[in-house]
DNA sequence: GATGGTTGCTAAACCGGTTTGCTAAACCGG
DNA sequence: CCGGTTTAGCAAACCGGTTTAGCAACCATC
């Protein structure tokens, strides 16, 4: 066991927890009424400077706090922005992905005095969870074009940024050209010679469903999914039997389905990730098998997360702006929410470019085609 | 530029933003009391099953969503639990230690039933940010010892636990065993054989008040100077000057103290660095150098994030349950927050232990002081 | 000494729900 | 047909603040 225990419990329970001081309390104790109270704080010029003075006294000594929440009944608003992940939030921020999004949205939010509420399914069900959010928008990412709850999200009426998701006209959206990037990638390990291709898409692989609508529509993977396999007509080139895998975009996702793939029989010169995170554990599992890379494995990633500098190799990947997708989603909602804006289905795209780094090399014996390889 | 931008505004500023109904609406609509319509959500057995069921359908139709903010009010409990950082949450995130520790909080949160608030200063004040949460109790974390504002969160007098800092006997407290940690990797560096040491301490480096109390008390910072003093002080070895420098717990922030360090012409045979970030750093800086790790160059990190596994090389690092110390606090203020538990001051110290991998070896040249021991 | 304008504060309404009495009608057995 | 119990739903109080409307006292005018 990892712990160490000293359980000191100061257990006080006589003294009862101190009911925290109200308004009425403040103005009883003051002398004066609840209003006088509240004026002390919030407009102080309608006050007496003097009486001012003495009902902030009062209330500092009795520990008076007004409550955020009775405050937010009457201001009408929350001054709370949500981001709202469909998985768990454990697993959420498990790809550092998430935490980078998160850096970009709070970069603007705090600037802005928003503060910044993280939501999840509650017992499984995103609408609940909406329903009990204290929020004046929300930053929806990840959700998947088929999830059995957006029309309930929807429903809220709560302002919406949607990230790469499939845009409704009522709310903003910001995406990638996630298409563009994937062409690029897998374009790159074509052209390196690379004939014997694995794919690793992200969670929710659905089946096969996958080129569901043009470039904008669908999924994050159906658009990426569409990218490869463009670039795959190119070349004339067929993806093998089995060569699409769901990996979740952790390590251990990525990790974990290459030594599945590779037990399987499978044995690709080249690996396309959607998430660098799932990359970063196929470059663990291959160096768990002896492989070397880039010599006998070529791997290229998606998002290019600061952490790809550092793997051993350092990651060839496609280029996002995952930072900054965070901060436009967090600007353009909270524009939607000062009012008078009639700014509200605003749309954006940003671009993608492919990162070479030294994870992708010639395959070791161009494949040829038909007779075996390496 | 990195963007494209396709705005199609929709701007519709035509159809007014449909005030969102309210229960009154809904109860005049169904021809009932507001007391129905709330009945019909929250005891329907207190009315006839078709009344309670034309209520939900006006409901539905109105898209009647209850306020939940005016349901917190009357509740009094915000079903959502706070994490407070003294650092702007951008920053934050840019470790990937904090996300790592709120993958442990969300877990416990998440199946509770509890929101998850991240709370960071607001206009610069700790106190204003704390008095906006509306939270039922509140995580703190990395806040430094003799911050100016500990004093007033603790006067909020919301139930908290208070993560890596000096405890207060009122609140639950919850820590690993830094000093220990540190002294075995110091020590390791040592028996190694390295003389000429570099330590990276983590952001709030102020001056050198550093020993500041015992192994439990001051910052994190100064529990792990500790535990490398102690280590240097068994080998009789010392810091050079210049030896301990400051590095913001990210990648450019190690990787920019190194570059320093080594511009002002140290050469440090090893390093002990107080966060992977900087560890991390300190490799990329090292590879830019020409310095080859370890043979060069030792690095040390501390925390064992899952990206040392990734690393060029593999890093050595100290390990400490970071997941699981999220999962603790989390429940610990759960606990806490539960009716009647007398439970409040409860303090745990989770064990910490050295991970050697692969960026530790002794030096080239034994460092000549003793005439190695490698 | 009535008129009018400030100044300083209060009472009451309001935000949008939940919950606690309470009443009126329906139901029941005798 | 009566008294007692259930059932169904309502009015009002409440959560803890903010804000509006207005009152009383004070001062200056004319």
């Amino acid at each position: 066991m990892e712990e160490r225990v000293s359980e000191r419990v100061s257990d006080r329970s006589s003294d009862p927890p101190a009911p925290r001081a109200r308004i009425a309390d403040v103005a009883r104790e003051a002398g004066v009424s609840k209003a006088a109270v509240s004026f002390a704080f919030n407009s102080p010029e309608r006050l007496k400077p003097q009486t001012a003075e003495r009902i902030r006294q009062v209330a500092l000594t009795l520990g008076y706090r007004p409550h955020p929440v009775a405050r937010m009944l009457t201001a009408g608003s929350t001054a709370t922005l949500g981001i709202l992940s469909p998985n768990p939030l454990a697993q959420a921020f498990a790809n550092p992905f998430f935490a980078l999004f998160a850096e970009g949205v709070s970069a603007v939010t705090e600037d802005r005095g928003f503060g910044l509420l993280f939501i999840s399914p509650l017992h499984g069900s995103l609408e609940r969870a909406m329903e009990r959010a204290t929020v004046d928008g929300v930053i929806v990412i990840g959700l998947d074009h088929h999830h059995p709850e957006v029309e309930a999200i929807r429903r809220t009426g709560v302002p919406t940024v949607l990230v790469d998701a499939p845009a409704w006209p009522e709310h903003g959206a910001i995406a990638v050209d996630d298409t563009a990037g994937a062409l690029a990638a897998a374009t790159h390990l074509l052209e390196l010679g690379h004939r014997d291709l694995l794919v690793l898409t992200m969670e929710p692989s659905e089946s096969q469903d996958v080129d569901a609508a043009g470039s904008e529509g669908g999924s994050v993977m159906s658009r990426r999914m569409r990218g490869y396999r463009l670039a795959l007509e190119d070349y004339e080139v067929k993806l093998g039997a089995g060569s699409i895998r769901q990996a979740p975009a952790t390590f251990e996702g990525g990790e974990a389905a290459f030594l599945r793939a590779w037990e399987d029989g499978l044995r690709p010169t080249g690996v396309l990730s959607m998430s660098d995170a799932a990359a970063a554990g196929v470059l663990q599992a291959a160096r768990h098998l002896g492989l070397s890379v880039p010599n006998d494995l070529s791997i290229v990633g998606f998002d290019d997360l600061p952490l790809t500098r550092f793997t051993d190799p350092p990651l060839t990947t496609v280029h996002q702006p995952v930072r900054r997708k965070g901060e436009e989603a967090a600007r353009m909602l909270l524009r939607a929410l000062s009012p008078g804006s009639g700014r509200v289905g605003e749309h954006r795209v940003l671009e993608t470019r492919l990162v070479v780094r030294r994870s992708t090399a010639p395959p070791r014996q161009p494949s040829q085609e038909v007779i075996g390889d390496g």
